[in-house]
DNA sequence: CCCAGAGTTAATAATAACTTAATATTTAGT
DNA sequence: ACTAAATATTAAGTTATTATTAACTCTGGG
């Protein structure tokens, strides 16, 4: 299989429409996964990591609604593309998916041609760029293996302090305020206090051995060298 | 996501305008951002720190007159493009929103064209060319990077120094009165003595080295060279 | 169940930034 | 050249921001 395909994870209880959407999806390219109800849509997502989840409204456990709701909750899906499902296409359901976090949605009955269509689209509109090998002198940096090699030691970093330092790093000089960070690392929903991000700060700067995240006083931190 | 996609911020208490707003927006490829109260509007503004918010005039917690005038004098926010949205689009209510600081307003109900072209509308008007490097001959200004370059050496100012520089500098010249200078670099509600703008400017001259900022008496300062 | 690691918070310490006040120097007007 | 007003300089005092540490929660794996 396609090392870059994009994982498409289908959540909805209809057997048949499960069916349907992983047939027209798999056609396309896309890696399809399923789940038949909330529950195991959360677990699945926890574990896949997919790129878009299509997700029906009415479903057992719990609804797509509140699974959008929890997925949005966590930091690591606030990249991940919902599309929500629903057989009431009135304004309410609607709306109430879209508020929740949903990037889009669509209405049954579901035409494969406009299915595939909004879903490129919605790719071709939210995904971001995959992330690549940033390399600066003794120091490289590696989002795919999630490893950081400083003097030709590696040095193994936290998901957070990853992240953190790759934001930094992808733009070496530039800096970054406290609220660039934490929208970029944090996402905008999650709160956390501001000594938060010291601490990652220190831990990275401890770990790393060399000073290469400098601060700027009142305003926020920048990579450098 | 686009990386220098404009971010905007909704606010409104109603759903479904909250919903209608959001899509429209994002299909005009608008990062969009949504708050349903006043409080939620002033803390997502902090954080996201949108280029333009729409800002309903009823919402609970605080109205958006309030919110408008709490922006608006916070200098973080004097760039910050603010649209009212009202359902009483009588005189009263657009003239109070112009008067504490909105940029334009909007009645309800709202038709999808005239708001997209609206906002476009005061994004051409309104936006300020993003914050760009300044290079005069052997001396250049980059505020991404909060450093300033004097013939090779790169030099680091604190940062009100470097306000305060780069205020100045983006129009060399003209001489900013000390009055402007409490204003634009301190705002208008703090209150500082006037011998503290010399003591910064002292440490700029010291820092760079050379002199490029000359005492007009009497009136102010200016960036020269 | 317990452990280990990640992530967060809160309290305190440390430090850099900022402001002020006191004194010296310069400038412009007479 | 004298004076008054404005600015320059310096050092010292204050405040704001960040660094550091340790404790606590949460989660998943053994």
């Amino acid at each position: 299989m396609d090392q870059t395909a994009r994982k498409v994870l289908i959540a909805d209880d209809e057997p048949d429409i499960r069916e349907f959407l992983q047939y027209n999806l798999s056609a396309e390219g896309y890696e399809v996964y399923t789940a038949k109800d909330g529950d195991e849509t959360l677990d699945k997502a926890k574990r896949i990591q997919p790129d878009l989840i299509v997700l029906d409204v009415m479903m057992p456990k719990k609804s797509g609604v509140e699974v959008c709701q929890l997925l949005r909750s966590q930091s690591a899906f606030k990249d991940t593309i919902i599309l929500m499902l629903t057989a009431l296409n009135d304004d309410g359901s609607h709306i109430k998916g879209l508020e929740n976090g949903a990037d889009d949605y669509i209405g049954k009955p579901i035409s494969p041609k406009v299915l595939v269509t909004r879903i490129n689209a919605l790719f071709r509109r939210l995904s971001k760029p995959k992330a690549g090998l940033l390399t600066m002198d003794s120091i490289s940096i590696d989002p795919e293996k999630f490893v950081v090699r400083v003097e030709d030691k590696e040095v193994s970093l936290a998901k957070k302090e990853f992240e953190l330092l790759y934001l930094l790093a992808h733009r070496p000089g530039r800096v970054f305020l406290r609220n660039e960070i934490l929208n970029q690392v944090w996402g905008n929903e999650v709160i956390v206090g501001d000594r938060t991000i010291d601490v990652h700060i220190r831990k990275i700067r401890q770990k790393l051995g060399i000073d290469c995240i400098t601060t700027v006083k009142g305003v926020g931190y920048k990579f450098e060298r």
